[in-house]
DNA sequence: CGACCCGATGCAACCGGTTGCAAACAGGCC
DNA sequence: GGCCTGTTTGCAACCGGTTGCATCGGGTCG
């Protein structure tokens, strides 16, 4: 079985093939593509099924050539492990299809020089770019500030770079409902469980929790780190939390940068036997978050709140501005509170 | 601040004003950058300086319309939700990116009509398709039959359609060793649970599951049904198959069609309080099968492998032929014993 | 009935590269 | 020095569309 159709011999079918079908010359055949060109009803009428019959489909990249639009959205992920991450890129691809658009994925996992990525990136004429809670590599900032052809949007990222637009949550305010969730249960020791970012930049969701603590009187009673954003981390903080710290003294709840850490950090509790003796939230809301098993209570950002206004920011070719901070909303399940109280 | 940088002015670089500052012809700056191409080290050098010196990156939409070919491969995917679609996702575009190529992504989940998407794809040329594991609609299948302009490869389903080449594992033997290990172990009433896919096409490794079972004697107990590949759907099936059940009728063990599944299953498990009552093995072998929490008794894909086969057989433009099934490899852990035994 | 206007169409030029061919050039050999 | 060979380079044409402008034709209006 041969590879080409009996239609197309090899060659694909061009407007002006259309054209000579259709008694017009091509740029009529150009403008019956053209939503709004003047052209009559007769002509577009024949010229339509003309292509109907030769199965002609436009060469979307011949018109880019000229009308310096592509249409392709560059979509850079770094975090593949992370269920969040798989979230976002669902809703992101799904926006952008539905306004026509269609999104190249560049994935700048740690062997990938990302620098490299983004400079092809630009050389397929990407319409902008949008970084899906990429951590902000150097590279990634160098190219942001140092080209600015493309516009640039981050998700979930509030660290500010020159040129780089930002979409993300209500950060502090978030911390701080979670802060007083934890508080109002009637806990009072507070720990954080950082993720890598944490080191990079400062996360206002820490901020607003550490600052609520405060008000109250507290401290943060103590931080736990996870090196990378998955499950096997999360669970490791854990358990090495729980080693090397008598249980007179541990903590009352903590509060992960993620689900996916909180969900490892519930399991590691799970393998101590200490289901329910120490309370978790969230971050993210993943999927998973929502099972009978977990009832993680977590805090839910609008993602297609977030997304829609991402990529009307890249197709709008605005100028990047103040951060755009959106509303999330805390979802209480159990994991907050100690099994067996209230 | 402006989107444009100084150096610009709106404008990209084009070949013809390196060409001028580079005292040549654009047709030498084309060649300059044609890897194999014949030029002088002489030009060499003087074009790339300029092409420093003005930042110029070659625009590779203009150069794909000579060249008839992209390097972008349209990777489609549909279930977001399954942490091994993750994994696709990332060794794939991982691989093309090595090899030159990007990534189109392509959502077909449940809203999008999948038929035009890939109709939309074809007209920005990609040089192949790539189906992640989705399920092959109607839709898809029409396509795939009626327009062969472009190379197509689907991965890990072995429901042949015509003109899409299959590259999967073997996955008849591989349904045999699961059978064989449980048996092994003791277990005589077996199971499996069924993922949406099981309905639509002939799943070899239930196939050979089911034959090894024969071969000893024993037939399958009992089919569980999950209407998604989603933990939640583990978990349901498993809840209503224990709530139908009396516990003397129950299964020693169950094979389920991927690891989300197994691990909604055991989640369900747990919650009813029968951990390790029930043996469980998964397919797929997803990070938080190793979570010490789960331990689940996989299979493992050679993912490298099969993505590796897939790319060279859309870069090299092979005709479809039989399907290329690899080995993989089971990878024996706990969730497959009853707990406390042996 | 001629002037005018407007919508529809054709055309040349262009978007930013590449390809095949032919001319120019350089070096090696007798 | 002349001839041959092989490498470099310039050029026209082309890839498959779009854009701005000129032209054409038909209907309206005075």
């Amino acid at each position: 079985m041969n590879i080409r159709s009996d239609r197309d011999q090899g060659r694909k079918v061009t407007s002006a093939q259309v054209a000579e079908r259709a008694g017009v010359s091509k740029w009529t055949v150009s403008r019956a593509f053209t939503p709004g060109a003047s052209i009559s009803e007769n002509a577009r009428q024949r010229v339509m099924e003309a292509a109907e019959a030769l199965g002609y489909r436009p060469n979307l990249l011949a018109r880019s050539l000229t009308t310096r639009r592509t249409q392709l959205i560059g979509v850079v992920v770094d975090q593949f492990a992370n269920p969040h991450t798989q979230a976002m890129l669902n809703a992101a691809t799904l926006a952008l299809q539905q306004r026509g658009q269609l999104s190249i994925l560049l994935n700048i996992s740690p062997p990938v020089r990302s620098g490299e990525l983004l400079d092809i990136a630009e050389r397929f004429q990407v319409d902008g770019l949008l970084f899906l809670g990429t951590v902000l590599s150097e590279d990634i900032v160098r190219f942001a500030t140092e080209r600015q052809h493309v516009p640039l949007v981050q998700l979930f990222r509030t660290t500010e770079v020159d040129g780089v637009q930002i979409v993300a949550i209500q950060e502090h305010a978030a911390g701080a409902e979670i802060a007083r969730l934890l508080l109002g249960e009637g806990h009072r020791r507070l720990g954080y469980l950082a993720g890598p970012d944490s080191g990079r930049s400062r996360l206002p969701r820490l901020d607003g929790y550490r600052q609520t603590l405060e008000d109250h009187g507290l401290t943060l009673a103590a931080t736990l780190a996870a090196t990378d954003y998955r499950h096997a981390l999360g669970y490791q903080a854990m358990h090495d939390y729980l080693q090397r710290t008598p249980a007179a003294q541990r903590l009352d709840a903590l509060f992960c940068e993620n689900d996916i850490l909180a969900i490892g950090a519930l399991d590691a509790l799970h393998q101590a036997g200490l289901d329910g003796q120490l309370a978790i939230v969230g971050f993210d809301d993943i999927e998973l978050a929502a099972s009978p098993r977990y009832r993680l209570t977590s805090y839910q950002p609008n993602l297609d709140a977030v997304v829609d206004s991402a990529i009307t920011h890249l197709l709008d070719r605005r100028i990047p501005g103040d951060p755009t901070l959106l509303p999330g909303r805390l979802v209480v399940r159990d994991s907050h509170r100690f099994a067996g109280k209230d």
